[in-house]
DNA sequence: GTCAAAATGTGATAAATGTTACATTTTACA
DNA sequence: TGTAAAATGTAACATTTATCACATTTTGAC
């Protein structure tokens, strides 16, 4: 059996999406406009939430810094997407930071205005119980992947994963390999021995920075432990 | 800084217990008592979800069997802990299993009284969400630790969240090596290896298959990386 | 209590991955 | 456009962890 790519997508697009024309209005009235340079942080570990935050233009990840000061990655959110809520809705301290990975046009909702939200708008608490149990799921199997599997199957499922969100331009992978490597849970320098294997296989293609998927069903095969 | 235990606690068993106690007793009304014994399957993945589940007595392992048949498990569930609602409220199959680690007493709710008690008790809802948005930092930290810390630190790490949980008798743990091994995710020979080590430090007192902490302090330096 | 099955321990070996220490390239911006 | 800083590549080496192939112990059923 093959991995499913789908099985790491948080949808945290369909949240708004699924709202109807007037309460995604409603939704942006009640929000005002933020623009965060690359690099910058949107919220960051042990911060007090203040409010949740959509993606209009732009991508960012979400890591956790461990006690020796090295980033996991663990997802990476595009255009659409809602996020922070999770620690604004359990009254809890940031869990995890937040920074643009580029130039990140986001709609700020505050805390008060979100709330009033939720009772102006009876879909959306719904939409996002929704989308949390749903991300339950996704965390299970990406703590299944970084628990079971070698680096070079990760690798093979992560390029995968990425080809389908990280677009530049017809899926290509822009990312530092930095943040690849702390995606896929290893030191940045086995990243690149094993990126330069992947190329000499002609599994991708690397031009400087830029990754390129060219045999995706060979990668699948790798991800799902059916081909070495 | 230390590593706190808390932190990967999903107090699901805070759900119900936050209810007044008519609620809650319209819980109970609503449910049945199942017994499932030892080894039985509470769910499984992939199956379709038909109700929620809350442990009266027992303990239960939530997995993911990955694709060469090796288990991750992500959670162990007790006594008072509501479990099984997250594939009912994204309307998915399950992505994970649940098996009973102990024969386990089980009030069962159905989908359909489930949403009847979500729409009687409006204080349901709210601590469904809260405990979901704290699960995702629990989770989050999770995938941290198995993708950053080494198997030494992991074991120091979950012999003393299992000390808090596990308790048979005063804290000690009875759990099969085979589960130990897919909790912090290793190989059962490289758990046995690691088991031995740490009872010649005397960190652990270890009497066939019972472990009992002895150095907690010891433990927690080397869970935090501040000890070899 | 006996016996088979399951669980656990052991040791040698192989493989995977991390670490260190630089060389080289690329990028940002002055 | 030049230059320093940041990012990336490389190679040798150390370490960790998995794997294999059994021996031994424990458990559960009869």
């Amino acid at each position: 059996m093959k991995v499913n790519i789908k099985k790491f997508d948080f949808e945290s697009d369909k949240i708004l999406s699924s709202l109807s024309n007037q309460d995604q209005q409603l939704f942006y009235d009640y929000s005002e406009v933020l623009t965060f340079k690359k690099g910058k942080l949107i919220f960051y570990e042990s911060g007090i939430p203040t409010g949740v935050f959509l993606i209009e233009t732009g991508k960012a990840k979400i890591y956790k810094t461990g006690l020796d000061g090295k980033d996991q990655i663990f997802y990476i959110y595009k255009t659409g997407d809602l996020l922070g809520y999770h620690a604004l809705l359990c009254n809890e301290q940031y869990e995890d930071s937040c920074e643009a990975l580029e130039e990140c046009k986001i709609h700020f909702v505050s805390k008060t205005n979100f709330n009033m939200l939720l009772d102006k708008i009876p879909n959306l608490n719904q939409l996002i119980i929704q989308n949390m149990s749903h991300e339950f799921g996704v965390l299970v199997n990406t703590i299944t992947i970084l628990a079971q599997k070698s680096l070079r199957e990760r690798l093979a499922l992560y390029l995968l994963i990425l080809k389908e969100k990280y677009v530049v331009q017809n899926g290509d992978i822009l990312l530092p390999r930095e943040d690849l490597a702390n995606i896929v849970g290893t030191a940045r320098e086995s990243l690149g021995r094993l990126l330069k294997e992947f190329k000499e296989e002609q599994l991708i293609e690397v031009d400087k920075k830029v990754i390129r998927v060219s045999q995706q069903d060979k990668l699948l095969k790798i991800a799902s432990s059916l081909y070495h």
